[in-house]
Parts: structure tokens; C-alpha cells; sequence
DNA sequence: AGCATCGCAGTTGTCTGACAACTTTGCCTG
DNA sequence: CAGGCAAAGTTGTCAGACAACTGCGATGCT
């Protein structure tokens, strides 16, 4: 275990792809746009065709590239905006609560707000009794101090099912596992000591009460003091965040 | 452009890839754990090492597997869950109104929604005058019946520079990039004829104008409104769609 | 025995050449 | 002039080899 190579490794295909990438915007290429072919890449960049091969393939799972067998590589997107990532590559993914996490927040904020409003409106007597299970999931983990870190992103991802939209219930995964680590406190020792795990169980119900009613806007403002109430214990400023006006006011 | 392999191309790394990836998720690996070689792979699944390797790219690429030469290859996410893409990579980018697009555009219905509220809470000075150049120059457009596409996005995009979060506007930035084929017929000379550029500058100048009166609630009804004019606009039924309760309820 | 060093097997990274599958182009024929 | 067909060009896949690197055991010295 003493990985020389660990930190700094230029691997030929990464630098490869960067170029290329680089090169791609430089040129300003749009989308439909034709690249160079494999044999003109390896002679510019000095390769062998299975560099160019692996880091057009990385472009390609970047999104920005399309290749046809007999025709050759297309621009798809521009650079950097064929998928959407949240942390920067750069950073350990490890590490907890990454700066910015403020700002992931929010994105979750608002998307979970317009989906738990949705599953409201669309939720199945089947996708009710998947929200029930995680439920009781995490109830019993409440009671007996366990972890219920698993079964509170089965539960949000349960809601965003019942939009019967792949797409949002996808961005819910991603979401999920983007934030999985700043689910953790919650369920810790620490956590259900500082009664953490007990308040958001409360949110939990609300939300699932309001999703039952088929109660729109209970459903929204159910989701967002829940997702509020998540910021302030992982420390953050929730403060001025929409959709909370017509919830405060009512108040 | 007669694109035999146009629709279903099985791309023999692509069925790896899959396979592979729901390979890691039935395991439960872990990250951290390791995969077995590229000769093992090779085998089972009974292809060459090039294949494997552009598999393993991929991944790589997706941020769900990291690899040390002369170690191995090493889970380092949980599987499809690194990045956010929408399309399918077996779609045609080129392909106008793909099927499913009614699911990408509930999902930016969602966003954009939030986005343009939270933009009319925290837009400043400079915020509003980029988002009044984009609004020039879309104007110039309609008036003289040119592209303003790429203003049209520029607009959307200034409105998520508002919010003063990088995450909300690297997601409209590429929500408009995934989306930029369903902004063409808008501004196409069908478009401006049918008056649907007309329309859509319309919605753009009273959600500017909600924003700068920094009024929440009316931003995000006049986005609400422009996104479904937009989607009526592309043939999808943007029927039952949250908070346009509250919108329609007052009109 | 303890320890440092060396070397070897295993793995990923890169190179080379070849063939298969497919697309595009343009000529050629009817 | 339309349609078909062949050839060239491009990407996809295969096979083998060597380079670079890691991990671990063997070896030899103190």
C-alpha cells in the first residue's frame, strides 16, 4: 500500500482527453460538428490509436462526444455540460460536508419540494405501501437507536417514484447518494440523543400524511419545513429560500 | 444519412458497461473494493481486452470505478449514480422531440420554477442588467425574425446566475444544453409565424419583470406559465403540474 | 530473530497490426 | 436521370506483445 503513483499520474489518455477536450471548445465546435478521425488524433497528439480510442471514450461518457461506426465523432454538447455533476472531481469524496454543501442543499431543496408536491398528486396505492415500508423502517430504527440512514433515502426515493417520472425519481437517487454522507449525523448516537432522528421521523409523517391526502400544497410545505429542518441541523442557513413565504405567512 | 445502426445499436463495450455496472450493484460492493482483473473479465464476459477496457473507461468516467495500474480497478461510487445525465445513450442527440421528453421537461418545470423565485430574492444590479441584454437581444430577434435561441438560453441561464448559486446555474446550464433542440421550432420560421416567438418573449419580460420587482410568488407563476406555454408549445401535456394550482386557482 | 533489500508474479497502461462492420461517396449502368 | 453497386474511409473489435507499476514473498545480511 504505498501507491508511488497516488496524487500526481498523468496518465497519457487523461492528458489525452483534456486536450482534446480543450481543443473541442478552443475551436468552438457546436454540436453536429465533425472531430478529427482516430489515425489524424494519434499522429497530432504522437499516440498509439488505443490512447485516442480510451479518451474519446471518456469524452463520450462525458457526453460531449457521439461516435458512428463508418462515419466518425460528433460533437454532442458542449464540453462540460453532456452530464451534471454536483462535486468537483478534485475533491475527496469522502470528505464530509464539503464546502458548498450549502448549495447542494438548496438545489435539493427545491427539486424535493416540486417532486413531493407531484407524488402528491400521482401516488399509487402501490407506491403508498413502499413510503409505508420505509416508514416503519425507520421507526423501528428510531426506537432502537439503529441506523436509519439506508431506509431515509429509500423513503425519499419512494416519494419521488410516485411522480411516475424515471427522470425525477433518478435525480432523486443521484441527489441521495451525493448527499448521503450529510445524512449520517442524523442517525448517529449523537443524533437520536439531540433528538435529530425523532424530528425528522416527525417530517417524514407529515409528508407522507399530505402525499395519503393527495394534498398538494400540505404535501410542498410538508417537504419543506422537513428539508429546512435538515439544513439547521446540519448547521446551515436556510434563510431566505423560497416557497417558505407562503408557509411562514401562513403561520 | 441513411443511419442503419440508427436507433438500436447494441455497441458490444456499451452492453459490458451495463452489465458490468448491474454487476457491481447486485454484489453490494463497496467502495474500496476491488474488481476482478481485465483478463477475468475478458472471459466471463467473453470478449476482447479492448472492449473491457473501453467498459472500465467508462465507468471511470462515471466516477463509480477508479483503477491503479499494476493494483487493479477499485469501486469508488455506487454504481450509475456519479453523474446525472438525462438522455439515454442509445437516443439520437439529433433526434427532435425525443420520446420521454415530457419527463426531462417536468424536471426543468420543477427547477426553473424555484430557480426564477429564488433569483427575484437575491438578483442584484448586475444580475438584472445581463438578464436585460439577453432580453434586448431576444427582442431583436423576434423583430427581425432571426434565431434567438441562443439569447433565449442565455436569458434562462442569467436568471440562475441570479440565485448566486454555481450548483443552480450549472444545472440550467445544462438542462439548456440538453434541451436546446426543443427551444429550436420556437424561434424557426414556423415559430415566428405562428407567433410562438412572440409568445415566449412575452413570458420572458413578466418573469424579468417579476424578478426585478422582487416579487417571489410572481416569478415563479410567470415561470410556471412560460413553461407551460413552452411544453403546449412542443405538443406535451403539461396537465397536472404542481403550483399551477395555486396559479390557476387565482385566475 | 529481525530487518532491509531484491526479485518475481500479477495487473493495468500503451503499442502495433490486422480484420470486421458500417457509412459515405461517386462512378457506372440501365 | 434514377438506381444500384463498388470502393474508399472510418469506427469497432480482436490478438499479441511489451512497458510501467504494485504487492508480496523470498533471500540474505546483521
Amino acid at each position: 500500500m504505498c501507491f508511488v503513483n497516488a496524487g500526481r499520474a498523468p496518465r497519457l489518455s487523461d492528458d489525452v482527453a483534456r486536450q482534446l477536450e480543450q481543443w473541442i471548445a478552443e475551436q468552438q465546435l457546436q454540436p453536429g460538428d465533425q472531430l478529427p478521425t482516430e489515425k489524424v488524433l494519434c499522429e497530432r497528439f504522437g499516440v498509439s490509436r488505443a490512447v485516442v480510442r480510451e479518451a474519446v471514450s471518456r469524452l463520450k461518457a462525458d457526453g460531449c462526444v457521439r461516435t458512428r461506426q463508418g462515419s466518425g465523432a460528433y460533437v454532442a454538447a458542449r464540453p462540460g455540460l453532456g452530464v451534471f455533476r454536483l462535486v468537483q472531481t478534485d475533491g475527496d469524496p469522502l470528505a464530509s460536508l464539503p464546502p458548498g454543501l450549502s448549495d447542494v442543499f438548496e438545489l435539493r431543496y427545491l427539486m424535493e419540494t416540486g417532486v413531493t408536491a407531484l407524488a402528491a398528486r400521482r401516488r399509487t396505492d402501490e407506491d403508498v405501501a413502499h413510503m409505508r415500508d420505509a416508514l416503519a423502517r425507520m421507526r423501528a430504527a428510531l426506537d432502537s437507536g439503529a441506523d436509519g440512514a439506508a431506509d431515509d433515502d429509500a423513503f425519499h426515493v419512494a416519494v419521488a417514484t410516485a411522480t411516475h417520472n424515471p427522470q425525477l425519481e433518478r435525480f432523486q437517487q443521484f441527489m441521495g447518494q451525493q448527499l448521503s454522507s450529510s445524512r449520517t449525523p442524523t442517525w448517529s448516537a449523537v443524533g437520536h440523543r439531540a433528538g435529530w432522528a425523532r424530528h425528522a421521523q416527525e417530517g417524514h409523517e407529515r409528508i407522507f400524511a399530505a402525499i395519503v391526502a393527495g394534498d398538494v400544497e400540505a404535501a410542498r410545505k410538508a417537504a419543506a419545513e422537513h428539508l429546512v429542518g435538515a439544513a439547521r441541523r446540519l448547521g446551515l442557513d436556510p434563510a431566505r429560500w423560497p416557497a417558505l413565504d407562503a408557509a411562514e405567512g401562513r403561520a
